[in-house]
DNA sequence: CTGAAAGCGCTTACAG
DNA sequence: CTGAAAGCGCTTACAG
């Protein structure tokens, strides 16, 4: 090392260059392997050599700066206690890896930063896009007055106004589950749903009015009950559920999360999951498998999505139009949670039910 | 807007001034607010008006690069997926937040990159830090001829020759867990163990020994089943812990994971816990209470250590030797999982007790 | 094919 | 207090 090189923390382009007796446009085009270097093997070998001894690393900023694209692009999610959303980031950063770049993840409520604060923070030149999941508010970022310049897509999340989303077929998946519990002889079908603002939740919604219809079943008012895509929502909400006059022999629920938060009420009251009530769920988790009784649940292609999100942002440019429904095949994953509905007509009372 | 302005993408400082009538320095002083600054205060609104018309956005880029600093730190978690790591996201990334800088986390595996490969494409650059949660291989990092030149700390994890690290207090915590099964009156306490090499496994097992001798209990060699802090891996070695010809009243669980997998398997063999077979474990979920039956805990200040882990990578200087056990409180979250042992030596029928 | 040089968009001593 | 200017470390037309 001269004295140059250890001066300063970092070793440049020209530390290299100024060893290997080469220009640092050079090692530029070497490194970048620019079709426009034809150098010999032998210079080639010196550069290396320096590269090596030096222990150069480029610098991404002076890249992002000079190329104005940073090769990184960044993923804001809600909140990581979310395990939904690993599977998307999971998708999302390896075809970003693919792409030779990097996905950076933070979280709106980790932060304390809703999602155009963090989106802000995060700053023109740090990321050449910004992936915005579940979103339940996206204030500011929908605001064409916006101050990022960063092109975005919205994942799994619509807000009116914005052409910029990719989702999944929600109500599809609502008519899975909701399809699975009538073919088993179900009548009395709940819906426990989402936050009713969400409009994940609308869609899981629609699709079960429409499921319904389709199987001509009614629903009662007070089978529809909204929680908060939450384990402590879904446990209060299946208690509503489990404590009406007429209960439902099933209930679809609209997260696996509240599901398992459904689960946990039904058998905290002594009510045996399924013969008692059956429960399906929106999403799949590891986890779903390891529940007693494990549950059936519908998997929605989340990694994929976080996929194809990635792709379809770092294409089309900023401003085009991107409204997706996306078609990845859904999935029921049948576990032990829904069985065919025991006698119905018969009366409630015959069943021992308690509280706690 | 002038031709200029809307000519690039992006509006750059020297737009505002232009507009503002001012020179850039004066804008990038008065954005920084630099105490070397006394403007006019209608110079001042001329600034911040052209500013907000133009819609000015710092290039994060070439503030890094003419700062050598990002405001910005990065984190890199084995799996989104083991909901383990989102508590300890949640404490960086609020305490980064609060320095005024981003946190940015990426996951090795997601990525099908090294830790060592990802701090490499981070870069130098990008990043003022890195923090490293759980790396089971830190390969490459621990080198000394490393390529990255980003000061970097290891979360909960040692690695033999890298002095660059804090850790929780595994070893407290398993005794913590095993006294409370000590206490309860248990005899034939087993532990289901996190994977041989990690060294938090390591440091709860040694925990684990330590509790039992001081209880002067003994530990039949097959009561130490590793396992690997996932669900499946926890079901397994609860089986072959059920199995035993002398199974074991309680079962210290060296992580949640792997709690809701031996749950499972208790569960799912017809064994009930807590009556048959008391199960505690460490780390807290959300998920844990929602389990039947809720599961007994020791709470790992994880957030905290995130948050500690974050400011101390942010203060100290590269080179310095970080070696800290942290000291933050753990506390065992009492729920249903765990109870007295029912008789030993009676035959199991002469327990009568039901849950809620 | 390769070198010299300008430029990416900021920050910040250094002079006025 | 503020302006002019150099510099952060790269990339890349543009000439040789």
């Amino acid at each position: 090392m001269t004295e140059n090189e250890r001066r300063s923390g970092s070793v440049t382009l020209a530390d290299v260059a100024l060893r290997a007796g080469v220009t640092s446009a050079v090692v530029s085009r070497l490194i970048n392997d620019s079709p426009s270097l034809s150098i010999r093997p032998e210079t080639r070998a010196r550069v290396m050599a320096a590269i090596e001894q030096l222990g150069y690393r480029p610098n991404a900023a002076a890249r992002s700066l000079s190329r104005s694209k940073s090769d990184a692009f960044g993923l804001i999610i809600p909140d990581f206690d979310n395990p939904v959303y690993a599977k998307i980031i999971e998708g999302a950063e390896s075809t970003a890896v693919a792409m030779n770049c990097v996905l950076l993840t933070g979280s709106a409520v980790g932060s304390g930063l809703s999602p155009a604060q963090y989106a802000e923070r995060l700053g023109n030149g740090r990321v050449d896009g910004l992936l915005l999941a579940g979103a339940e508010d996206a204030g500011g970022l929908d605001q064409p007055s916006s101050r990022s310049r960063v092109p975005f897509l919205m994942l799994n999340r619509r807000v009116p106004g914005i052409d910029r989303y990719i989702v999944l077929d929600d109500e599809g998946a609502a008519t899975l589950a909701v399809d699975h519990l009538t073919s088993l002889g179900h009548q009395r079908i709940a819906h426990l749903g989402g936050p009713v603002r969400a409009d994940t939740a609308q869609r899981r919604l629609a699709g079960y009015r429409r499921a319904m219809k389709a199987a001509q079943l009614s629903i009662p008012d007070d089978y529809v009950a909204p929680a908060d895509y939450t384990a402590v929502g879904g446990m209060l909400a299946m208690e509503r559920l489990l404590k009406l006059s007429d209960p439902p022999t099933a209930v679809f629920v609209a997260s696996v999360a509240s599901a398992i938060g459904a689960l946990r009420a039904a058998t905290s009251h002594g009510i045996s999951v399924p013969e008692q009530v059956s429960i399906v769920a929106v999403h799949d988790l590891p986890l779903a498998a390891f529940l007693s009784p494990p549950l059936t649940t519908v998997r929605m292609p989340l990694a994929e999505l976080g996929a194809r999100g990635l792709w379809l942002l770092a294409q089309s440019d900023a401003s085009a139009k991107i409204t997706e429904v996306f078609g990845a095949p859904m999935q029921l994953i049948l576990r032990e949670s829904t069985a065919v509905p025991r006698r119905t007509k018969k009366p409630i009372s015959s069943v021992t039910r308690r509280k706690s």
